[in-house]
RNA sequence: GCGCUUGUGGCGGAAUUGGUAGACGCGCCAGACUUAGGAUCUGGUAUCUCCGAUGUGCAGGUUCGAGUCCUGUCAGGCGCACCA
């Protein structure tokens, strides 16, 4: 009989479900494995070849666990909040849940033909009330944190600190103000937007909204003014990875810069947690440098620079330090070990102190160059990097030299970054010399033998010399010269430190999330604005629900779609959600028009699929304390900057408030690789309708035409099918090759429908069946790899699996099975299988895996196995690979269990061992012949005998032996010389 | 510019601690069975001047022996990018 996958595939699926056989439950009794995928988000495309490489690879892990006895969660869930369900209600008026909902249910019905062991009981969306009433509540509770790298005096006693800070209630400072205002909180490490001071009778002072606006200044979520990426296209805000070259990823809009009203997330307060965290996990090279790029810790200083009063020329110690009614300002640099060779300072132009440094004659100048860079956008900014600037009048003074150093204006400098100002030293940084050079401003080297005559010197390597200078009195009693660079940046922080003209500062490139979109599909803030002040709705209101609207557009007075709704008003009194027609501003006020972008959902999910019904918290002490972290995550690096900063920071939060046990979420992590497209060309004559073999092309003036790859066969194109494909091509000639055929160019572009290269899992799934599809995509190459997707392939895979039904059963479909011992050959070749497979798995090595399984089948079937118990462990093995046949063959086998709870073959040494090894002689290294031994010859016997060998002595004839080196098992080198 | 990563037949890709480079599959060639073959089976398939030599991007080095280790260099892919 046959191998019927059709059949096979169908019962199998129908009774997995039927019987639920993927459910799992906290089990103590058993080891837990947790394996995830990152959830897609569904599109109306569907699910394309590209999609299952990952969920294939990591069904094949879970499956393995679960045979080796593990307890494995293995769930699947929806991120089903996104701008392009969104767009399309725009233009069609549909509401996004219906079409969010039928693409989903395209996407199970997709995903049930290919078998995996998903337990779809634990299944979330996250745009499921009950699942982002836990979106909010994470997002109050974040509203009522602050960060502290130590505790408070106002902290409960005895609370356990983290080395890098954690969260706290916000109650623990407010009740720190009223003792001591912000006295003293510098010491603290408590993360703030901006740093205040004010009094406790200053802050009691305050009234309730001065104190509001005075705590987002340390909420973890919080509201402010922020300079963000707005793009009316999309009528929208944007994160910074959502923009690529000024326009946005989405469809391509421009995107400029724009102060706005935000909630935003105080992540970079988790920066250093976020470093630390990753030398605990087991990610990718690539991908944590990605990461710890993306945070861009830097260790530097802030030095204090006074500004010098214009009359006064190189100052003496005493007027330097002392003058009054002088005003300061902070630069922040990585390389204090230049502070001799300083010759001008630089502000950002954004920086509020550019107002103060210049001086009247300069006013005009300044304030053009002002509106030149206002006028630049981010995108222009971005691509060329002019040098341009403006002096500002005003000196300051350096605090090692005492000399005065002209300080300019520059777009170079970034307001966002450290204090906004520079120090600049043209000899050792490649920016400021550019400015140098074109400004004719001086440059004095530092390191000894740096030549800076073309370019700086910006290595920090050396021996520092000029420091001071030879020629200058000194100014301070202390030198940094013969050190080498290393030595003397920390000698000048020392100094700096003592001196108090400074401190020693960790600067982070991380910024904080901007966490509202001007977007209708998203979650909604559970906030309510009290007289202007943002308020949390009670945590037992939760959740709140999106309001129907009748227009998914901003309303015509600018605001966010939810504008557009009219029950969308909250009843202080009564707790409830009310017409906006109450609003009363006593009782009833307005609720948020915002809602959260795409990654508050997908942020915490993993959370909830280890209890994914509970109404009562995210998740249950139990479960979380059962399940702990993922110990397998598989999902794309394209989420290297985005989702997996935010998911960890949040599971970082959750950590603090006790909520997860661990601090991290993904403990390994494996980024599949994209599956490109194939695209396969046709060739038209210019002016006609006749296309030409890619063959014979040469010659004839061609364009080259997408063609749909579904009409292709190993780039030989169905004439006929093409000329039904388009109606312009149903008069089409061609100019085939010698042999008949239409022969199609080929190149691998991204797969999408544009290119029409796009490779539905579904027909390869109809065509060769779902276990041929999963061993193929395994098969295909290492599955963290990019490559091309080619159907070309394929036959191999599927007729292994042909072949490996023929070999289990027998012409009338039974199986083929005799109790009788095994033969040692049999064993053997099974065990070398099972040692293999084990490895491979581990390592996520599937294709090599596949390549033993094609060897042993064809080392059993030229063996004639009919043992049972060959064929037993032979479809265990498989089962992970290639579920639904091993079901099957499982089945067939006269089990009645189903094959995943079949104990996973266990590798036995003593098989493998053979009578006799055959270790080749080589001489110089170079092989040359086998020679036969007993398994257990020794050394010196192996030594003996090959040398005695007579093919030896062709090779040693007029040279002498100089030593022999036995590798047991594999070599005998013989080392001659003349 | 900085960081990460990859270079092996016609193609996708194998190769524990350095130990017969090219497993396995595709493609191709030959043969068998067939009315037929995009079915099945068997054998072959790195290159060349083919008893022999040369071969893992290139140039060196360490070693009895290097795809693997070291130094330099070239090319592709990805990420960050005026971050002081």
């Amino acid at each position: 009989m046959e191998y019927n996958f059709r059949e096979i595939e169908k019962k199998w699926q129908q009774k997995w479900v039927e019987e639920k056989t993927y459910k799992v439950a906290e089990d103590k009794s058993k080891p837990k494995f947790y394996v995830l995928n990152m959830f897609p988000y569904p599109s109306g495309a569907g699910l394309h070849v590209g999609h299952p490489l990952g969920y294939i690879a990591s069904d094949i892990y879970a499956r393995y666990k679960r045979l080796q006895g593990f307890n494995v969660l293995n769930p699947m869930g929806y991120d089903a909040y996104g701008l392009p369900a969104e767009q399309y209600a725009i233009q069609t008026g549909q509401h996004p849940e219906k079409t969010t909902f039928q693409n989903i249910d395209r996407y199970r019905e997709q995903l049930d033909k290919i078998g995996f062991s998903f337990d779809w009981d634990r299944e979330v969306r996250t745009c499921a009330p009950g699942y982002y009433k836990w979106t909010q509540w994470a997002f109050q509770k974040m509203f009522g944190s602050f960060f502290s790298k130590s505790p408070l005096p106002t902290s409960p006693k005895g609370e356990e600190s983290h080395p890098a800070g954690k969260a706290r209630p916000i109650e623990e400072l407010i009740a720190y103000f009223e003792q001591k205002g912000t006295e003293g909180l510098d010491e603290f490490g408590v993360a703030q937007t901006e740093e205040l001071h004010f009094t406790a009778e200053e802050w009691k002072a305050m009234n309730e909204k001065q104190q509001s606006d005075v705590l987002m200044n340390y909420r973890i979520a919080f509201m402010g003014e922020t300079m963000v990426n707005w793009c009316a296209g999309l009528g929208t805000v944007l994160a910074n990875d959502e923009v690529v070259d000024g326009v946005s990823v989405r469809g391509g809009f421009p995107v400029e810069q724009k102060k706005m009203r935000q909630w935003c997330l105080r992540v970079s307060a988790y920066a250093q947690r976020l470093l630390d965290g990753l030398e605990t996990i087991e990610w990718s090279d690539s991908i944590k440098e990605t990461q710890k790029n993306w945070i861009g810790r830097s260790e530097g200083a802030e030095i204090e620079f006074k500004i010098a009063s214009p009359s006064a020329g190189r100052l003496s110690p005493s007027e330097g330090n002392d003058q009054e009614g002088l005003e300061s300002f902070t630069i922040f640099t990585t390389r204090a070990d230049t502070m001799f060779g300083v010759t001008f300072m630089v502000l950002a132009p954004e920086s509020e102190l550019v107002e103060k440094v210049t001086t009247p004659e300069q006013k005009a100048a300044v304030e053009e160059y002002i509106k030149y860079v206002k006028g630049r956008t981010e995108r222009e900014r971005m691509i060329d990097h002019k040098v341009t600037g403006v002096f500002s009048g005003s000196y300051a003074i350096n605090p090692f030299t005492g000399e005065k150093n002209p300080i300019w204006i520059s777009e170079y400098v970034l307001a966002g970054y450290g204090t906004g100002a520079i120090m600049a030293v043209p000899a050792h940084d490649s920016r400021d010399y550019a400015f140098a050079k074109h400004f004719n401003l001086p440059i004095i080297p530092l390191i000894e033998g740096a030549d800076i005559s073309e370019e700086s010197y910006d290595a920090k390597e050396g021996i520092v010399c000029n420091s001071p200078r030879a020629d200058v009195k000194p100014y301070i009693d202390f030198s940094l010269n013969g050190l080498t660079v290393k030595e003397a940046i920390a000698a000048t922080k020392k100094y700096v430190k003592e001196a108090g003209i400074g401190r020693v500062k960790v600067n982070y490139r991380l910024r904080d999330a901007i966490f509202s979109r001007q977007r209708y599909w998203g979650e909604p803030f559970p906030v309510y604005y009290k007289n202007g002040i943002p308020t949390m709705i009670p945590e037992e209101c939760l959740p709140i629900e999106l309001p129907e609207v009748d227009k998914f557009l901003p309303t015509e007075t600018g605001e966010p779609p939810l504008g557009n709704a009219t029950v969308w008003a909250w009843d202080e009194v009564n707790k409830k959600i009310v017409e906006n027609t109450k609003i009363d501003n006593k009782t009833v006020f307005p609720i948020e028009l915002y809602t959260m972008p795409g990654f508050a959902g997908s942020s915490a999910y993993y959370l909830r699929y280890m209890d994914p019904h509970n109404n009562e918290a995210l998740v249950s002490k139990d479960a979380d304390e059962y399940w702990q972290n993922v110990d397998l995550y598989v999902g794309g690096s394209e989420h290297a900057t985005g989702h997996l900063i935010y998911s960890r920071f949040w599971n970082k939060f959750l950590f603090d408030l006790g909520v997860s046990c661990k601090e991290e979420p993904f403990q390994k992590l494996i980024n599949q690789g994209m599956i490109q497209g194939r695209s396969n060309f046709v060739y038209r004559i210019k002016d006609t309708n006749t296309f030409v073999s890619y063959d014979k092309k040469d010659g004839y003036d061609v364009t080259p035409i997408h063609v749909d790859v579904n009409i292709v066969s190993a780039d030989v194109l169905d004439v006929e099918a093409f000329k039904a494909w388009r109606p312009e091509y149903a008069t089409a000639e061609f100019i085939l090759n010698d042999e008949g055929k239409y022969i199609c160019g080929w190149a691998v572009e991204k797969m999408s429908k544009s290119m029409f290269n796009v490779v539905n899992p579904d027909m390869i799934v109809e065509k060769f069946g779902a276990d041929t599809l999963r061993l193929y995509e395994m098969f295909l190459g290492p599955v963290e790899q990019s490559k091309p997707w080619d159907t070309n392939g394929i036959d191999g895979c599927h007729r292994f699996l042909k072949k490996l039904w023929k070999f289990m059963t027998n012409e009338d479909g039974t199986i083929n099975a005799t109790d009788g011992a095994a033969s040692k050959e049999e064993l053997k070749a099974l065990h070398t299988l099972i040692k293999k497979v084990t490895a491979d798995i581990e390592v996520f090595s599937y294709n090599t895996s596949i390549a033993a399984f094609m060897v042993c089948l064809n080392e059993l079937t030229k063996l004639k196995s009919t043992s049972r118990e060959v064929k037993e462990a032979l479809t265990i093995l498989l089962a992970p690979f290639c579920p639904h046949l091993a079901e099957e063959l499982w089945h067939l086998l006269g089990h009645t269990t189903t094959v995943c709870d079949a104990p996973w073959p266990a590798f036995n040494e003593d098989y493998m061992k053979e009578d006799s090894v055959k270790m080749m002689v080589a001489f110089n290294g170079k092989a040359r012949f086998p020679l036969e031994f007993p398994a257990d010859v020794s050394k010196e016997e192996a030594e003996k005998t090959a040398l005695a060998d007579p093919q030896s002595a062709k090779w040693m004839e007029g040279f002498t032996v100089a030593k022999v080196i036995v590798v047991p098992g594999k070599m005998i080198n013989v080392v001659l010389k003349k």
